[in-house]
DNA sequence: TTGAAAGCGCTAACAA
DNA sequence: TTGTTAGCGCTTTCAA
């Protein structure tokens, strides 16, 4: 590690010039050749690098934007991430990915210190949404848009999807295969998506013709593998006389949990239990069985976040908006039973 | 979003009181208790919030750290991540994920513009190493840390592992339960851990007694579900007349592509095919057959990687260290066939 | 085209 | 304990 980095005056004295067309020089219009060339040879002899940080409080910007999420462990936020970052590095931006822990409270404290000055914008997917984060939200020293709920009533840009609908579809596939005995899988109900999803499986059941099929819920500790083995086999287990047939998992690593803990039970997938997830991740597609997913569209929603951003950059002033985009059904060999092949 | 965003001055203005006793009453020491009161209230006023930028430029330090990784999507790096990020934060670092696309240009430019003053350290795993890459660390501004290969000879502290060694176990495995017929499924040779593992296999083989097995190497486009999949179909494809009865697959990415290959061919793991991984990941544990895989720890090496930089931030003149973690065999279904049981 | 100088927001050395 | 002041590295306005 070389420990004295050269500075802009150095540069300048190097080259018998000033501070100004040092600056210029490198990084500016308005010099001559001549003056570009001079400044350009001494820079290098003091292997001078730009300070970003100097740069940043003179410009009052960073060119960072930050990328807040809950559980960097779910596939769903990398590939949100892997999306954002394509559309803000086109435009300069690099982009800084922080976690929150998934509470309200840690997140007011990062969308805090983030916008104090380290980033010029804040996307953030919150798994738990309080009243006082999205009041930092709103007022933060940067633009924000949230990936999730709809806040646009609360003048912040948002991307949303319809996972209530998301998962009456995988309700409505579960009940077209002639399945009449469903699980639901859930994560944390107090979460947004717990939420969400919750009710979106209440209004399908009840929306529903069939009076006799039996229907459970179960709630996981968190949207993970192994919270979703858990509780699924709690939930399994509460049904022996009558077996369920069906699990309808609130997304793919909890719908990977409840295969997981089928076969532990020796049950067939999806022979003796129909399994679908939520959010149509790659490792749903590859696992055996394949998974039936509801695909909410993560690349593209972080796309959506990010040129969402970029528009509120150039132009802080415009109005809030809420993209949406549509839950699609993607059925796989879950829930793909004969009958119907 | 709130545009203006009050600064120091502001506040002691408020407060009616210098500047600097309001720096010293909301961050520093020696102030009254009366003078605290007085600023925190116009601060609160105020809605003050430090800019990170302006101290960054006085203390000439970030209080960031930056991790760079070739690929977000490998499970692997995640585990990484949050291990040096638990690290890191307990000394008051934020952890920064950048990536770097892979290539050692790329790389190049990441160090050499995260260490421009946006980070106090930087973590980086490298799949490609050039020896520009090496120098860059080197010399950068700031302190580095890499995980892989060993570069202490270079100047550079470490952590590091023994894949070769890793792979050697995996084969060693695998002839044990009586396989000869085996495929190495690796990534790219000119990645650091391609070229490792690559080694490690040709090294193992050649050591073993038997003459008679077959051996084969199939090279995957990168260390992707998706390419070994791709990779995995090649290779089956080469041996019809006598088929391979064994694939060890340099992460357990490509050895799940291995298994989805040898499923879409109608092969049965582990009784037709047993097959092998690295890295020991949690989809692998929980895939189906659950993945026999070679631990490299990626946890702990975040941990002692984080650990290293921390050392190096409070003692820049430390020497060189590598840190070795050891490989580990976990047996899981992948491999475990009814003859052992 | 070039140079002098101001100032972004902050902390800390020094003086009172 | 409090205030004055310098200065971190940079870009840009203004004047020459």
């Amino acid at each position: 590690m070389v420990t004295n980095r050269a500075t802009l005056p150095q540069v300048a004295e190097r080259a018998g010039v000033s501070l100004a067309s040092a600056s210029r020089a490198l990084h500016g219009s308005g010099a001559s050749v001549a003056m570009v060339e001079r400044v350009k040879a001494a820079a290098a002899e003091l292997g001078y690098q730009r300070d970003a940080t100097g740069r940043s409080l003179r410009l009052g910007r960073t060119f960072q934007i930050g990328f807040a999420v809950a559980d960097i462990g779910n596939p769903v936020y990398v590939e949100m991430m892997s999306a954002i970052q394509a559309v803000v590095a086109e435009r300069g931006y690099r982009l800084v990915v922080a976690t929150t822990g998934g509470t309200p409270e840690s997140s007011v404290d990062l969308v805090r210190s983030l916008s104090g000055g380290l980033v010029d914008g804040l996307v953030i997917s919150p798994l738990r949404l309080s009243p006082e984060l999205v009041t930092e939200m709103r007022e933060a020293a940067v633009p924000v848009v949230a990936i999730g709920r709809s806040l646009e009533a609360d003048g912040i840009d948002s991307v949303s999807t319809d996972s209530a609908g998301g998962i009456g579809q995988a309700v409505a596939h579960t009940l077209a295969i002639g399945r009449r005995r469903i699980g639901f899988l859930n994560g944390p109900l107090e979460t947004t998506p717990g939420e969400a999803r919750q009710r979106g499986f209440d209004h399908a059941v009840a929306q529903d013709g069939f009076g006799a099929h039996t229907v459970d819920t179960q709630v996981a500790a968190d949207f993970t593998v192994a919270a979703g083995l858990a509780a699924a086999h709690e939930l399994l287990a509460r049904h022996t006389a009558a077996p369920l047939d069906a699990v309808v998992a609130a997304n793919d690593l909890l719908a990977i949990g409840a295969i997981k803990a089928a076969s532990e039970l020796g049950l067939r997938v999806p022979e003796d239990l129909a399994v679908t997830g939520m959010d149509d991740t790659e490792i749903g597609q590859v696992y055996q069985p394949s998974l039936t997913s509801v695909s909410l569209h993560s690349s593209e929603r972080g796309r959506r976040a990010a040129e969402l951003m970029l528009r509120l950059l150039d132009d802080p002033q415009s109005s809030p908006t809420t993209v949406f985009v549509e839950p699609e059904l993607r059925v796989r060999e879950s829930t793909r039973t004969e009958e119907q092949a």
